[in-house]
DNA sequence: ATTTTACTGATACTGATTCTCAATAAGGTT
DNA sequence: AACCTTATTGAGAATCAGTATCAGTAAAAT
C-alpha cells in the first residue's frame, strides 16, 4: 500500500465530515484537486474493508459514515435530512439470533422534530 | 384506474412470492408474457403507494417484499441467501424516539446457519 | 539514478431505474 | 355494437451510481 498525493487530500478530507457522505458529493467537492471517480471510490471501498468508516444503502446510493459506534440511520421524508439516532442496547438483535451476525444497519424514516413543528404551525 | 391484463398477470405472480423479489427479476420470469420492463415498475411502486407491498434497498437494487409485518432482514454474506427474521418487541424502537416513525427496515449481514455448519465440515 | 509495480484518471461499460412518446385498449356513452 | 376519451402500455432513450480496463505516472525499494 503506497501512500499518495490523492490519498492524503481524501483522508483529510473524509475525517472532516461529521455525519453522511456518499462518493459523488466527496467528487464534486474535490473537483479543483482533480481527482478521478473512480480513485474516490476505489479509497472509499477500501477504508470500509479496513474498518475505519462503514456505508449503507439508502435510495440506491451508498452513504458512508465515519460513526462506527452502534446505531440507527433517521432519514426525515419532508426535509430529506438525515441524522444518526444512538439506540441503547441495540445488542439484543444479536443475542437474539441463530446466525452469526457480523453488521447490521437500522434504517427509520418518517418526519423529524422539526418538520414536526412547522407541521402544526401550518395546518394547526 | 382501469384493471388491464398486465395488472391481472402481475397482482397473480406478486401473490405468489413467500419472500423478496425485485424488478428485474420479475420482469425475467415473465418474459413470456411481454410485459415491458417500465410497466413494472410502474406496477410495483404503485403497489408500495398504496401499501400493500414494501421495499427496502441492498446493494443498490430495490427489494420488494409481501410481508408487512414488523420483521428484520437477514442476508447471508457468504451464500448471498436473505430471509425475513421475526423480531419479538420490534417497537420499542419506535417508542423510545422522538421523530414520528413512520416505516423502518432493520437490516443484518452476516453468515447464516447453514453456512456456518458447512464451515465447520471444510475447516474444522 | 534505475527499476519495479502499485496507483491513478479517462473513459468505456454495466445494471437499475426513470422518462418520453406514439400506439393501444378500458370502459363509459351513445 | 360502434365510438370516444384518456389511462395505460412497451420500446427505447436518458440518467445515474458504481465497476472494469488500461496506458501513463509516480512511490519506494535497490
Amino acid at each position: 500500500m503506497r501512500m499518495t498525493n490523492q490519498k492524503k487530500i481524501l483522508n483529510d478530507e473524509v475525517k472532516r465530515f461529521n455525519s453522511f457522505f456518499d462518493a459523488p458529493t466527496l467528487h464534486k467537492k474535490l473537483r479543483s484537486k482533480n481527482i478521478g471517480l473512480a480513485t474516490i471510490y476505489r479509497f472509499l471501498n477500501a477504508l470500509e474493508q479496513e474498518g475505519s468508516i462503514h456505508s449503507f444503502t439508502c435510495e440506491n446510493r451508498k452513504i458512508y459514515s465515519t460513526d462506527k459506534t452502534s446505531h440507527a440511520h433517521f432519514r426525515c421524508e419532508r426535509c430529506g435530512k438525515s441524522k444518526h439516532i444512538r439506540i441503547k442496547n441495540i445488542d439484543f438483535i444479536k443475542e437474539s439470533l441463530t446466525e452469526e451476525i457480523c453488521h447490521f444497519q437500522i434504517e427509520l424514516m418518517g418526519i423529524c422534530a422539526e418538520c414536526k413543528k412547522l407541521n402544526v404551525i401550518l395546518f394547526g
